[in-house]
DNA sequence: AATATAGTGTGTAAAAATTACACTATATAA
DNA sequence: TTATATAGTGTAATTTTTACACACTATATT
């Protein structure tokens, strides 16, 4: 850590803070959102979207919030999923930061707009080839990949990720990017089909050069049925 | 929450602390430690051991100082889970809690003695059945527990609970404790077993009146290899 | 010594899930 | 019309999971 980012700062004693984790899927590359900062510590540097938590909200709310002020993004569904809380992660003094993660779709994107002065912008970035972030930032990044990479395989993050209406191509090319790795075309379709939550749409890919494949979605009421089940009748 | 408990206490704007959920088993039971509290807020009551995080000490460092301090246990490997943060939480102000579980054989307990004056005493309590807890401690066991049910699944977690030398009989009993269904004999052996990771001692159980079970052990390098294998060798 | 008791230890067949693998179909652009 | 780029499809082999019942053995009891 640059020691001589402590210096004329005011000290804390103990504060609270939220850093977000939020992922965003586009052009078949899974991206993150960052911030530069406006601030000091780090001002001028490249940060996840993060702030300080007010005395009277909860952490949820305060991470609803945080994201809104830095980013203008809102309503999106955010999980914790670590706390961060080494003595001198921060140069001001004890802070301890409690991140999140989201995941949104980026079909066609407004521009984002920081609606107070703590970030100069906010922008999507490729999660491969992540430049080098404020505080521990990298760190709190690499442990929410690795988190939503896990869940991808019990929960239906997926979808967050894509617009409603998606061809399976799409879908296993998500998938491809989370987990890094190839997956069998016939394979993934037999899979995902027959679970039974997509629903097959009268409609078609429009504005591609190629045959247009089918557009499905994702049937929410039928993975709750599904999904319940699961836990409800185990034998 | 009991707003009496308010009174004349002093107000905290922000605070950090640490609750623990310490899962024990002995005699086929799943067991939690639990303190008496003998300090306000909530004295007389029993809830979590869980205080307050000190300026200069990390979190993980807080919360294995906590434990001791409140039931003499050290040396676990404690992990946090869950971070609690709403406003009301706590009677006397701010305070959100990062929760830590572990996990730890109980063979012939020591008698469990708090070193400080927070905690009257300290005692194992079978997980079915809890009384009532102080604070929000219910909801922090239960999410614990709910954690600890899921990373059975993919984590070697279950070994932590047993002596190190056990029957497989009684790793399915801990298994049938915590996932709180009945498993097939059978099979459960045949799958515990083809993983390489048990190792059979030529040594049986002592002091039952019935034929007596071979001992296993639980082998963390074979583990390890074959874990490592699961996340790099990938197709 | 015989017997009761209580938990140990074992195998197999059927069903389900996973894997590997390659060609035809269709829409648009040139 | 032809080139190109992606969509869409089936099967056989392998592996994993499931369901299921009885003989074995150490001790305690009579």
């Amino acid at each position: 850590m640059e020691k001589d980012l402590e210096l004329n700062l005011p000290k804390f004693e103990s504060v609270f803070s939220i850093d977000c984790v939020i992922f965003g899927f586009e052009a078949g590359e899974l991206k993150i959102l960052l911030i530069e900062r406006n601030e000091d510590p780090y001002k001028d540097w490249l940060a996840l979207p993060g702030y300080i938590v007010k005395q009277d909200e909860s952490l949820d709310d305060a991470a609803e919030r945080i994201l809104y002020e830095l980013t203008g993004l809102r309503g999106l569904h955010m999980e914790q999923f670590h706390t961060f809380g080494e003595v001198n992660r921060h140069p001001q003094g004890r802070v301890i930061t409690v991140a999140y993660y989201a995941l949104l779709r980026l079909n066609g994107q407004k521009e984002l707009k920081p609606i107070n002065q703590i970030a100069k912008k906010a922008f999507w970035h490729p999660v491969n080839d992540l430049p080098k972030l404020g505080f521990d930032h990298t760190d709190i990044f690499k442990t929410g990949f690795n988190k939503i990479r896990r869940r991808l395989g019990y929960q239906p993050i997926a979808f967050e990720l894509l617009p409603e209406k998606f061809t399976l191509t799409q879908l296993q090319s998500l998938y491809e990017a989370i987990l890094n790795k190839k997956l069998d075309k016939r394979n993934f379709r037999k899979k995902m089909l027959s679970y039974g939550f997509l629903k097959e749409l009268d409609e078609k890919q429009k504005g591609v050069s190629y045959r247009a494949a089918k557009l499905y979605k994702f049937d929410r009421r039928k993975y709750s049925k599904i999904f319940q089940n699961d836990l409800n009748l185990d034998k």
